[in-house]
DNA sequence: CTGTTTTGTCTTGGGTCAAGACAAAACAGT
DNA sequence: ACTGTTTTGTCTTGACCCAAGACAAAACAG
């Protein structure tokens, strides 16, 4: 009889750490910490071998292949014969198994709501849209039917969803789940969420701010080599600024889990307009698409359509368009440089449909950056903002999985 | 023969992580993990008895038993013999040994620097101080004979000294600990102070921002109960503000390890002054002691005696002196609800000459945040800003003995 | 067909912790 | 004084985890 030794099967069910204690190590952590590293790796090296793992976390061959077999016993990971190359033995080749999980991530916006069906590699692999109605309760009954189309009818209900992550466009308590108001739909003001989703699907629920989400999914998305620890995701919309950023490597929540960088109410000027935060002259009112356009023609109203065709008349070389962004553009180097005063981070990303007009207001940017200290690296969103808020959902809802323990 | 597990007689070198590769967890680094846990709870608890040690943390008796006694081994910690309460046996008392190290703390002000031996405990043994000259060449020579004296005489040159944190009144790199300007003494600048400390003394050496050092040590002696996860540390001076911020528990010095938490430089009135950092209305020229001073009486100089005297009146309830504070206090509540909003800290802490008239100038600020979501506790520095600078310095060069280690 | 190289598996040994038996030292009650 | 109870700390055992290296497998080179 063998004494090869096994991996234990668990069901990679993370312990919350008891509350008020340190949360101390134990063999058992260490396990822990190691598979989450092999397995971001194996995400962001795929498809990779295990000599390979070896080699870049300096983890020994014989233990990169026990925690490896680990993950192909819970079918998170995939192997398939590599191909030979030059001589020696063919590598096995290790990949995330798309199949290997399934979760949900839901954007909530003013006018639609998004949810998504991933695989363990956040791939989309269907959706279902509904308008977003005025009241959480008939949102939920909308809900019910997306998830209930997502998994195939309602035989199949909920049946294998890990995890089901909810973005949404404005105040949440991340800890409780609880929607604290949004500027868009105040009629869910004060709504438990998270706690009737669970009810409901008998899922485990995440709620979260949309830019918050996005941040993250920035980082996901990022450079192998260049880990970003430090970096900033501000959301240009129509009335406001949405923001999100990451300190030493975190998410910054604020100290109650309700929100933080709301670098959109910073007050620039105060004597400038009031804000409805109360206060006056607060960024937002400065560099929002409405302020564009009362750069542009204060004379007429903001609208969508009029906002997008100030758009292809900039692109287009319009002196006044491209003058109005301009302008934003200064008022949001301004901001930026606080920003950068603050918190010095190696990347600002900016996000929102003014990105479309990269080549205009870069340069005016970069120009109020360029006296700094720590002046920081700025580039558009890797995706539009929509597609960002459910990506970031999905991929927190994936989170579980990758996230390393904190120990201490 | 006993087959007693006897503890490693490691000289406590922490390693640093492999540059590149994620630090990996070993079996090694689940007890240093604990054992940092562990030094932490004595340096909080003392005396404390090991069953209240396993009580807190959940670490099974007799594994604190053995941590502890790699403690006692190092002379770290110190055992005495407890009191009987009730009946069972009597409890050995653990606490820090205050002659387990030595280190110094060094604080570099404009006009004097003063160097602190200092053991376990961080307690003062003894001091040197000397005024600050206006090159780094002279600063050195000064500092030797200050070590000297405190190390008893050149004989006993820096024996047993096992680290020294300076701090410094201006931007330094963290992690080269080079010194890149300081305004009160520009002759600084580019300064490689740590590794010329280093090389004279032979001690390993950090050198750090004083405002950071501050942040770290109000943390480091606050409640036990609450845990300061997120907070920011303001000290209002002459002619700027310094800061330092807390972020989800970890110090935040920027991606470059330069600077971070530069509230003062914040514009908050692009129509306001010209500051010397080259912008227009940053915060600190409407909150610093000379604005203050301005608000008083605008046709005389500041000098520093002159302002004493005015927090004098102020405090004595002279109208005009006490509206010059409340001035001061609003612009300082515009500031810190900024902060507020992209912080979202549990508490902000005041330190400078001005939180000698806190009864005058809390009310004006407290208003200012009244209004905000994630009102933060608002509460003044324990203790006067110049010693803050140094036992944050101490605290600092005793971190690496209580420092856990980052793991993933 | 043999030697070399590369990749992955299996075995061994050392570190770490949890659990519980055991010892020591106090008090309570008789 | 003596016994039982309670509390604290020590020692032993077993399980988990990792590093190191022997060993096996699978390719190429000559």
């Amino acid at each position: 009889m063998s004494t090869k030794r096994q991996p234990k099967r668990v069901p990679a069910a993370p312990e919350p750490p008891r509350a008020g204690s340190p949360s101390t190590a134990t063999p058992a952590s260490v396990r822990q910490v190691n598979r989450a590293i092999l397995l971001n790796l194996i995400r962001m090296h795929q498809p990779v071998s295990r000599i390979q793992l070896s080699a870049l976390t300096g983890i020994y061959r014989s233990n990169v292949s026990f925690i490896v077999e680990e993950l192909l016993a819970e079918g998170l990971v995939r192997e398939e014969r590599g191909r030979p190359a030059g001589r020696g033995r063919v590598p096995m080749f290790l990949s995330l198994n798309p199949d290997g999980c399934r979760v949900v991530g839901v954007s909530i916006r003013a006018a639609e709501t998004v949810a998504a069906l991933a695989g363990l590699t956040g791939r989309v692999l269907d959706s279902a849209a509904f308008r977003t109605p005025k009241t959480p309760k008939a949102w939920l009954e909308h809900f019910r039917r997306a998830i209930e189309k997502l998994c195939g009818g309602a035989r199949r209900w909920a049946a294998g969803i890990q995890h089901i992550c909810i973005s949404v466009p404005g105040m949440v308590n991340h800890a409780s789940g609880e929607i604290l108001w949004m500027n868009a739909l105040p009629g869910y003001a004060g709504f438990g969420l998270r706690e009737k989703v669970q009810e409901m699907t008998g899922v485990p629920a995440t709620v979260a701010n949309d830019c918050h989400l996005a941040t993250t999914c920035e980082r996901w998305m990022g450079d192998i080599s260049a880990e970003l620890r430090n970096l900033v995701f501000l959301e240009v919309g129509d009335v406001g600024v949405g923001a999100g950023m990451i300190v030493n490597g975190e998410l910054c929540t604020g100290h109650n889990s309700t929100f933080a960088a709301e670098f959109g109410h910073m007050v620039v000027d105060p004597s400038g307009p009031p804000c409805n935060c109360g206060r006056r002259g607060c960024w937002e009112l400065f560099v929002c698409d409405r302020a564009t356009w009362k750069h542009f023609d204060a004379s007429t109203e903001f609208t969508e359509s009029r906002f997008e065709e100030l758009i292809r008349q900039a692109r287009g070389g319009d002196r006044r368009a491209v003058r109005a962004f301009q302008t934003t553009a200064r008022r949001l180097g301004l901001g930026i440089s606080n920003i950068t005063l603050v918190l010095n981070p190696e990347t600002v990303i900016l996000a929102g449909r003014l990105t479309e007009v990269w080549g205009i207001i870069a340069p005016p940017i970069e120009e109020a950056l360029a006296a700094l200290p720590g002046r920081p690296r700025l580039r558009p969103a890797r995706m539009p903002a929509e597609e960002l808020f459910l990506h970031g959902a999905i991929r927190q809802a994936l989170s579980g999985l990758f996230a390393r323990p904190r120990l201490g």
